[in-house]
DNA sequence: CTTGTTATTGTACGATGTACAATAACAAGG
DNA sequence: CCTTGTTATTGTACATCGTACAATAACAAG
């Protein structure tokens, strides 16, 4: 029995979104195309009249969740480098099933490239050479990258993160974390991602004409 | 039939050897259970006498391979930080099919503690305040997951890994890309490494009572 | 020579990605 | 209204996957 009646039609971006809430509510781990499909109240095998493969659905979801990336920024030049790396963070942040997935496949699509265009054009203003401004936009964006990947893992050595860790790590082989395990308490994520951030962008301002 | 005459025991670790090799060969996504115990000659059942399941399979790989990192560095300070950083973009170097996976997993683990407990052995010396020298040791480890990631997955703004992509955008949408385009050619991984690395050391320097 | 323990084999099941063929609903032309 | 082609879906099928479970051969100790 192929078609039913009154069925709402299947689109590439409907499939997209539904993979979306699925992952987000569950967990990379549990997209399959048949739980998809059976999200979708459709047989599995009508996805691949949209979509050729689910390594392509998996494409089409990231795309989709860089996309959600906000580039309308403004202010100083500074200013929009900070909005924009914190835009990129808020993705991540948003959808944190989805980012690491994004982070191990290669990004050459348009809504990266939209996120270069804008980091550039801010980094430009700021007085950069070409070869900083590439260089600027390389290292703003893999600290980002990194950042909102540990953040999302856990790995930080934040208190949230790391603290209980530290506590059954043996005191002769780790001295240093048990020494700063105390200083922990004052170390959040957001704190952390400022002063890494600020880390960048006085090195970055040094080597600008403007201030 | 069960165990056979003269067979090589199998030992957690010598899986986990296997593990990597065929990981190093194929790829993470072609690592089953099944295959490795092939490459083991061995049924693949025989595996979960000694793990007791894929998930902690992977976790002994990450593990395995985070362990590589070379944490026998000298000089002054700052030589050792980039010496650390330079050391664990080399694992991500040498093991750029099992690196991502590790990065998308909590690596609480022995081999990463033991990469931060140098790090902040060597800010510590740099003349950091303890609050000052987690939050460096979190800038850098970042910075350096990210770069590692980027670059692996050929997500860098270089010649390499871009100018190609870089080709068939739309010049309207994309200008700056498009302006800095030539300039790629000056961009390689190594110098972009560097960078990044000298912005945040010289930020770190500038908060330390050391030069 | 027995007896337990250990490390492996063998069998089996449910879930997965997806190729392929069958077919119901719709659109257009007569 | 009827035919005909196209489109979007269903249904069936298969190889592969992780792994639970039971059977068993080799070894170690008594």
């Amino acid at each position: 029995m192929p078609r039913v009646k009154d069925q709402v039609p299947l689109t590439k971006e409907r499939i997209v979104t539904a993979a979306i809430d699925l992952i987000d509510r569950h967990g990379m781990n549990v997209l399959s195309m048949r739980r998809l499909a059976a999200e979708l109240a459709v047989m599995p095998t009508a996805l691949y009249y949209h979509l050729g493969s689910k390594a392509e659905l998996v494409h089409a979801v990231v795309a989709a969740v860089l996309a959600t990336c906000n580039l309308a920024v403004s202010g100083t030049w500074r200013e929009r480098v900070q909005s924009l790396c914190h835009a990129y963070r808020q993705v991540a942040q948003r959808y944190p099933r989805v980012f690491p997935t994004a982070m191990t496949h290669t990004r050459n699509v348009p809504s990266d490239f939209a996120i270069a265009e804008a980091l550039l054009d801010a980094l430009e203003e700021g007085g950069l050479s070409a070869a900083d401004a590439v260089h600027g936009y390389n290292a703003l964006v893999t600290y980002v990258t990194g950042f909102a990947m540990d953040e999302i893992t856990g790995s930080l050595l934040t208190f949230d993160d790391a603290d209980a860790a530290l506590a059954s790590l043996p005191i002769e082989r780790f001295p240093r974390l048990h020494a700063h395990r105390s200083q922990l308490s004052a170390v959040d994520a957001d704190k952390q991602f400022a002063f890494g951030l600020a880390l960048l962008l006085e090195g970055l301002a040094a080597r600008s004409g403007s201030r």
